[in-house]
Formats: structure tokens, sequence, C-alpha cells
DNA sequence: CATGAATGAGCTTTCATTCAT
DNA sequence: GATGAATGAAAGCTCATTCAT
């Protein structure tokens, strides 16, 4: 966690800082990302760095928490009170606002994607410990609850379906940003084709991969 | 590619050498694998090497080419030859060969999991360009037939599609290796288990999540 | 350039870390300069160094430009102000401040000399395209002048000269040398001999090394 | 000296080498000359490489001394056999053949230069005390003969005029390079303009920088 | 609270040379 | 005579972190 030093400090400045060691992080990776040019970049002594964090980890653990917080900003309110909806529009909303926050906030998502990516590595597993663990009970209790519901069927390994899940919206993220940069699709129709996809995706949330035969309609 | 001097070893010392490499990059990832450590453990001086490598990014890319070598020889009949098989029936072998590699060779999966997953990093993404278009194509290969045998439905998004079934064989493997480390599971029963995951997944990639009302029987 | 942090150390410290670099560069030549030596020899830490300058060349670079400068206060009045003196006597007087400062600045010649001789080595052009310039526009000028004021004859091709006449300098500082370490000249006449020898290869560039007829008197 | 073995080989192998080396001492001077690049480009062992040579300084030295007969063959009769020759027609002679020299052998041309022009360097240094005298002593004799001749004027630093001379021999070959990498001259023209160069600088030496009144012709 | 100089371990890589085969 | 694997010292340089001011 900062220091106190750190969050007593202006918004403006504490902003300017979180941005630019956010940039470094997105463009680097953790163990490229160089404190070295976070205080260039950001105009600040490099006593003063050590003055508001701890270490390199902790600068990394608090933009991650603060991308967290970030994120519920983007969800609906059927994500916020996921209660009482069919479980897989809540899941529409829950990818549709990640792309929503990836493009609005692309570093943040960066920063995300290889975070929940590189959960091995120990830098990461540290930060980890702390924070992934809010997503799976979140997710736990939403399966839980669409079972109940009757949307999922209850014969699934649900450790196992929580963890595909954060990887396919981590796959998800990924795609955006591949699309993006590799400029395969019109980028002012990347979000609709993207939504579309997002759709696609949901349906074979729901029902897979399988042809199914006419005359057996699937449940929606 | 590694220099001759390197493929002219004695197999028992080049395994050494690679083994020990292997084992170094699956701890550390590639940013923190350190050349020193690797000289060390194997017993070899630091400037041979450079007389066997170009550099480190060069054994990287060796190790992934055997890997993906290695792993063809845990493919089963099935998947060596796909035609004519049921889609779901050459991506469940795929994925069972995906964990019996992973047990026979933890250190390779998880050098290819990393591979896998930072497909940005620059390192790996060099790599990327000459080895995992071959996964790609196969995997579309399989896609088009599938969906010509009528076993998946065409109003898929194939790259997206494709993106997510590799993505999906990753985390499994990093499921595997969360299961073994976390010992979440009886490692006498692990393979059971997983097997029983494999299956639930496999079900859950053909129908979905979705629960099915009685009297809809699925088409397998 | 170097850094602030270099230029705000205290003067002596500064003035030691440049003395031991000089020394380096003047002993082994740019290639065969060691950093490790010069930390060692200043007693700083090698991280130290690298908050000094950019790197091995920019250490040279910020010598040389010190050379130049510590050169000028060795220019006697005419050379500040050649306009309207004889070409040749500023010539004498050029040449004469060169061999002073060989003599109170045996490193700073020497490295400037090296640098002079190395021209196309590719450190040694990188920090010629900044600084020589100034060097060939004076001898322009001082050519142009010379030629206008009857000193030169004008069927001369001015880029070859010039060239030339560095050519000579260096030389002459060279040959300083040679005669200082090879003990061929008497230390305490040195000077004086050196004089001389400035007068005599003076009298050459004016005149040549052709005997001239009697009675036919040079035109001084 | 190279060793037997070397001196033994075919002689096409053997130039093949030389000129390999030559191109490498060329291109990249002694210090940044790689051993590991020589034998690579001459498609040779390491090991064999020191069976040729006793390091890389004998290479050096033995390829310098090829040089200086090869040059020997670019001269002229009257440098062959100088006596009864006016002095400023043998030097006319040796600038002359120089730049012949350097024309058809640009490598060997290169590397004579580098070695006149660092005699500081130890390396050098050492392969100059075995080969350089013979210059000087041709030098001396020459003037010697041009000054009871008549043709060079008898108050001169002999020493100093030999140190100067070479020099400028360097100085022309230099300026021949620059000329030529530099395009500043048409190629076409180059050779014919550069004999100019040599005229102009001949008459310079001849007969100095200074402005001739009328009427006093100079002795040719 | 800010500063920025100091640190030295660590990094990857290159090198000329040796020597057993 | 030819080979090429082995060597380890040394290179230039970067890093996160500390600490006196």
């Amino acid at each position: 966690m900062p220091k106190d030093t750190f969050l007593n400090l202006p918004d403006e400045k504490r902003a300017h800082i979180e941005q630019v060691a956010l940039a470094e992080f997105a463009e680097h990776g953790y163990d490229n990302a160089s404190i070295n040019r976070i205080v260039a970049a950001a105009g600040i002594a490099k006593g003063s760095f050590y003055q508001y964090f701890e270490d390199k980890q902790d600068v990394l653990a608090h933009l991650i928490t603060q991308i967290g917080q970030a994120k519920i900003e983007f969800m609906s309110p059927v994500m916020q009170n996921p209660a009482g909806h069919d479980f897989f529009t809540v899941m529409r909303e829950m990818y549709r606002s990640g792309l929503a926050f990836a493009r609005m906030n692309p570093h943040g998502a960066q920063v995300a994607n290889q975070f929940l990516q590189n959960r091995t590595h120990p830098v990461y597993a540290a930060i980890y410990a702390d924070s992934l663990e809010t997503a799976k009970v979140f997710y736990h209790n939403m399966l839980d609850m669409a079972i109940r519901q009757g949307d999922v069927r209850p014969d699934i390994d649900r450790r196992f379906v929580i963890h595909m899940l954060i990887t396919l919206h981590v796959s998800l993220i990924e795609y955006y940003f591949e699309e993006v940069q590799g400029g395969a699709i019109d980028v002012a129709q990347l979000d609709d084709n993207l939504m579309d996809t997002v759709s696609t995706f949901l349906d074979f949330i729901q029902h897979g991969l399988a042809y199914k035969e006419e005359g057996v309609p699937t449940h929606d």
C-alpha cells in the first residue's frame, strides 16, 4: 500500500504519477518496467518515489487496486445488483463492461490483463492474494445463484468454470487489443463488431459450439 | 537457432543443458531467467553458452521448438489424422494430450504456457511469429471441417473461436498446475479428476452452460 | 553531454574524475579505455559513473569539449583577434600555442591528437561532427583573408590546404611527444629547440623546401 | 611473423585469408578487429588461425609487411632508382604512387594509414619498430642527396621534415578517401582532380604558401 | 516532505586464446 | 595440418534501493 505521503499528495500530482506509472507497466510489463523511467517521466525525484511507495511491487499493487475500482464504474446496474437477473444476461454485461473499460482506459486494461495472465509470477501472485479472491467470490455467488435459478446446469465443476470464465474475459480483451493494433477491423466499426463477437461468444457459452438439429429450440 | 556447436554436442550433455535451461525459464520466466544461473547449474563456462546459442532468446526459441515436437509424441492417433473424426472428439484428444504432456514434462508445459500467455512480450512475439501460426492453421482447418461435417454450427466468428480455444487450452494446463501446487486435489486421483474436468469442459464447449429442459436431447 | 548530476558535483570531485578519465583515454585510447579502471582510479562506484555520463563516448566528448576550451586560454592576443595580422604570424602563434598547451596539459593534448587522427573511428566521427567544424571554419576564414591580403597565393585548393594544416598541427604535437618520450632532446632545452623547429617549419610553409638562388630574396 | 604452416598454404587459400583479414582491419581498426569474424569470413577453423599466426598482432604485422611490398610495385622507375633525379620529382612520384596504390588497394591503403596514424598504440608501435625505420632511412637519404644537389635548402631540421613528409603522405591518402566517400568530387574526374591537388601540393612543398611578387621567378 | 547522489550487485555479451582430438 | 569446443576474464551498462541533506 502506498505510504501516506502519497495519499496526501495533491490530487493532480497523485493522478499524474499514477498515470505515468500505469503507462510504464502497460508498455513494459512488471519486470521490464523501470522506476528510473517512471520518475523521469513523472518529473519527481527518485527519493520521492520511495517516500510514496514501498517498492516497485507496491506501485503495481496500488494501480491494480485502482483499476479494480475504476472498473466498477463501468458496470451496468445489472451487474451491480445481479440478483434476479438471468446469469447469461449478467455475463453479457460483464464482458460488455470489460470491453468498454478497455476502450476508455487501455493502459489499465492491459495492466489488468498482464496481472491476470501471470498469476504464477511471484510479484503478481503476491498481489493476487489480496485482490483476485474478490472476483472469485463474485463469480462463485453468481454461479450458485444461476444454478439455483435453473439458468446453468448443476453438473459443472464450479472452480474450473470460474477459472475459465476469468480466462475468457482476459482473452476477449486480448482479442480486442490485437484487432485494434493489428488493424484487422475498421476501427470505426470495431465496437459494433466486438459486441457482435461478444454476442456470438455468449451464445457459445450458453449453448456451446455444437450444431443443433432443427426443431430443437434452444432455451434463452 | 542454436549453433552447430550445440547440435554437435554429445546427446547427454546437450540434454542436460536443455533441461537446466528449461527449468530456469519455467521457474523465472524469460525476463528473470539468468544465464549466469543456467551456466552455473549446467556446469559450463559462460563463454560456452554463447558458443551454443546466439543469445538468451535463441535458447528459449530452441526450447519452444523442442517442446512443440515433444508434444506431438503425446498426440493420439486421432489427432495425428483428424480427418473423419468428430470435432469434439478431436478436441477432447487435444486437451487430453495437453494434460498428459504437462504431467510428463511440467517444465515444458509451463514454458509453453508462458509463451502462449505473453504474446505481446517482444521476445515471445519474435518467437511466436515462427511457430504459433502452425497451431492457428491447424485449428482453422479443424473448424472448417467441423462446420462442413455439421459438427459445429456455422454462425461463429472463426478467428475469435480459435483465439479462445487456444486460450482455453492454456487455461486448462494452468488449472492443472494450480491444483497440483495448491494441493487442492489428492495427487493420486489428480488425473482422473482432471479427465473428468476435461469431460465436463468438453461438454461445456459442446453444449454450453445453459440448463437444458428435459426431453431435449443434445446432439452428440 | 554529461548529466546534471556530474555538473552539480563539487568542483574538486568533478575535476578529479575528469583528470582520471583524461589520463585513461590518453594512455589507452578510446577503444581500450576501461570504465572499470576509471571508476577504480577515481574511487567512485560504477553506478555513479553512469549517473554522471550517458556512456563512454559521453565522457570523451565532454573531455574534448573541455580541452577545446582550455586551449583557448593558451591563445595569444594575435590569435584571438587575427584580423589585420599577417597569415603566417597567426600560424606561428597557433603552432606555438598548441605546443604550449601540450607542455602544460600533455594528456589533453594527447587526447586531442587521438581525436584528430582518428576521424574515421565511429565514435570520434560522432564527436567530430559537433566540434571540428569550428576549426575548419576558422581556417577557412583565415585563408580567405590571407589571400585577400596578398599573404597567400590564390592558386591553392583551400579544402586541401586546410586538411593539411590541421594534419601538420597534429604532427607537430606528435613530434613533441616523441622527442619528450624518446629523450631525443635535452628537456631543459626542449622548448627552445621546438620553437626553432616551429620557425623552420613556418619558414617551410611560407617558402617551401626549395633552395632559392642568390639574389632572389623571398618576400616576407 | 606467420608460422610456416601459413606460408606453406596453397597460394589461393593464403591470399583469401589475407584478403579477409585485411578487410577486417581496414573496416574496424586493430582494437575492434575480431578474429572470430575473420575466421568466420575466411571459412577456416579458429584453431587453424592460431596454427597460422602467433596472435592478432602477428596477422597485422604480416599484412603491413605485405602492403609495404605491394606498394613497391606501384613505384615508378624514378622512385626505384631516385639517384640523379630532382628531389621534388621523386616526391611527386611518391605521392602519385601512394594515390595509385590507394586506388587499386583501398583496404591496404587504409590499414597502412591506420598504422602510420597510430604510432603510439602499443601494437602499432611494436610493428613500427620493424618496418617504419626503412621509410625513415629512405627519406633521410633522399633529403641528404637533395641538399647536396642543391634541390633543398640546407637549413632544415631533417628529422622533423621527415616526420612531416610522412604525415603529409598519410594526409593525402586520407583526403582521397574522404573525397571518395563524401562524394565531394565526381568520381570519374577524381584522379585528375587529385593529381591536380598533388601538383598544387608539391608546388606548396617546394615554394610554400607565400605569395611571390611578379618578376621573381621561382627555381624549378 | 523533497531531493538526487551514491551504491554495487547484477545483467548480457564478446573476446583472444588453448588444447585435445 | 585441421578442427572446433572450452574457457573465463573483462567489457559496458542498468537496476532498485538507500540515505544524508
